[in-house]
RNA sequence: GAGAGCGUAGCUCAGUAGGUUAGAGCGACAGUUUGUGGCACUGUAGGCCGUGGGUUCGAGACCCAUCGUUCUCCCCA
């Protein structure tokens, strides 16, 4: 057997890495009951005609595919091998390939929405902690199997579920004490800015364009508007556009300058407006260059940065109003959001941001002295965990020396010595490892002691 | 899908211009020390120098390939 190892983009998680993980999962769970979303979870696996399409061309690429079972099998040789050629055109892959690894979690819930809406009661907000999984070459900040916690509310076309939702933003992160900027656009701005720069197909080459300003220039997005087709006249729009600068109320302005009386970018206007005035955030700008690669959203989007750190976004979401009619189950509206726990906690990590608390595990290292002592710790012991306090016993009789040390590795801040003395005298010696203090207490009084 | 860097002990790395028996720090284990840890000292274990081929009298080092890994672009959380 070789060396094992792990499939690239994965990894394993240690005691202290589960812990800070849990507590981002569960400062956001509990950011989405306080909003009366609730708990959804689907399988990690789709069928493949579930998935594919519905990210664009790049993001199908990155789907985990799985191979069938049984493609060994004889008498299905020749089936196979023909299936086999049309994958390599890319083409039908059924009888390859039939089901796929999970990409994220807003596909799987609009199609358990097309699947459910006859018992759902609408609006249906719902939430989901779950792994997905991206064929993406690793690097900072990227992984082939990570977390999502995604809140989307369905059958509601009120902008208050986007205020909520901003709000969700600002509150998890607050509680998790990460500075972010909340980042908002209206695809129906993109939309209209595309009317008026060649036409409604063009949007998808403007929007890929546009969104790559603050990484190349705009000299270079121009060249590539060029690229794509767009004429001087146009991209002299969209390099009007893109130059609005400012706070949220004089980029509103200048927009309504540029492209207001144009009657969908009025209503994405209006929409911001609305979404701005009622949640009151300071830290929600408004970025006329945010785009969003996926193909389905419809409004109002959002993406969220960490400050004062390199990362790729950690959160992004916006509304989708007709997610589930690629189920053929139309007019059903969404929007939500998406937290990317694994960048967050990689900002935590590098910012610092984690509580000491989040660390804390056995509390109390009982001695182990000997058969008939090691006999009196067990019942302690008992009483002890049945008041809720963590404790174990070393494992076999040792040195002093050696039982320090290992609750010093394990960092657990209590010893308890039961020698023959104690045991004899019906007491405890309890000793405060870090402050090296330690006072001799009656088995009553352990039991009442505050940890 | 395109490009770049790095693979030497459990970990972080050093290894000079290609030259004898590949080193250090940390960690592990044992002892000094069988009723008091963190410190110190002493000792021990641990390496197909990622893998395969080539150049050379001689390769950890140079060349090629391959695998792994990290990073960048594309795209994304």
């Amino acid at each position: 057997m070789a060396k094992p190892s792990l499939p690239q983009g994965t990894r394993d998680f240690n005691a202290e890495t589960v812990r800070k993980r849990n507590f981002i999962f569960n400062t956001i769970r509990s950011v989405f009951e306080l909003y009366g979303y609730q708990p959804l979870e689907t399988p990690a696996m789709e069928n493949l005609d579930t998935l594919m399409g519905k990210y664009g061309d790049e993001g199908d690429k990155l789907i985990f595919k799985i191979l069938n079972n049984g493609l060994d099998n004889v008498s299905k040789h020749q089936q196979i091998k023909d299936d086999f050629e049309k994958v390599l055109v890319g083409k039908n892959t059924k009888g390859i390939t039939e089901r796929a690894l999970r990409y994220d979690l807003t596909i799987p819930f609009a199609r358990y929405v097309a699947m459910n809406h006859g018992q759902l009661t609408f609006p249906f907000k719902r939430y989901q902690i779950q792994p997905v999984w991206r064929a993406d070459r690793p690097q900072r900040g990227r992984y082939r199997e990570f977390y999502q916690c995604d809140a989307d509310v369905v059958g509601s076309y009120s902008l208050i579920n986007e205020v909520e939702l901003a709000t969700i933003y600002a509150t998890a992160f607050e509680k998790l004490g990460v500075e972010v900027e909340i980042k908002i656009n209206s695809r129906k701005i993109l939309a209209a800015l595309s009317e008026l720069c060649g036409g409604a197909d063009k949007m998808i080459d403007i929007t890929i364009a546009i969104d790559k300003l603050d990484k190349i220039g705009i000299e270079k997005v121009k060249e590539e508007l060029l690229q794509r087709g767009l004429n001087e006249n146009q991209i002299s729009i969209i390099e009007k556009y893109l130059s609005i600068n400012g706070n949220n109320e004089e980029k509103l302005i200048a927009l309504k300058n540029l492209v207001g009386d144009n009657a969908t970018a009025k209503k994405g206007i209006d929409e911001i407006e609305f979404l701005i005035n009622y949640t009151k955030l300071k830290n929600l700008n408004i970025d006329f260059t945010l785009a969003r690669g996926l193909n389905y959203y419809t409004g109002i989007i959002f993406e969220v940065k960490a400050n004062n750190v390199q990362m790729g976004s950690i959160g992004g979401g916006g509304r989708y109003d007709d997610l589930t009619s690629t189920f053929d189950v139309p007019n059903i509206p969404g929007v939500g959001i998406s937290f990317g726990v694994d960048r967050i906690y990689d900002v935590m990590e590098e910012l610092k941001l984690f509580p000491v608390e989040v660390q804390t595990a056995t509390q109390v290292l009982f001695f182990n002295l000997g058969e008939a002592e090691s006999r009196a710790v067990f019942d302690l012991m008992q009483q002890l965990r049945a008041k809720n306090i963590r404790c174990e016993m070393f494992h076999e009789l040792a040195k002093f020396d050696k039982q320090f040390k290992w609750a010093d590795k394990k960092q657990i801040p209590y010893a308890i010595i039961i020698g023959s003395k104690e045991l004899e005298e019906k007491n405890v010696v309890l000793k405060n490892l870090k402050s090296g203090e330690q006072k001799t207490l009656t088995n009553e009084q352990l039991l009442s002691f505050e940890f």
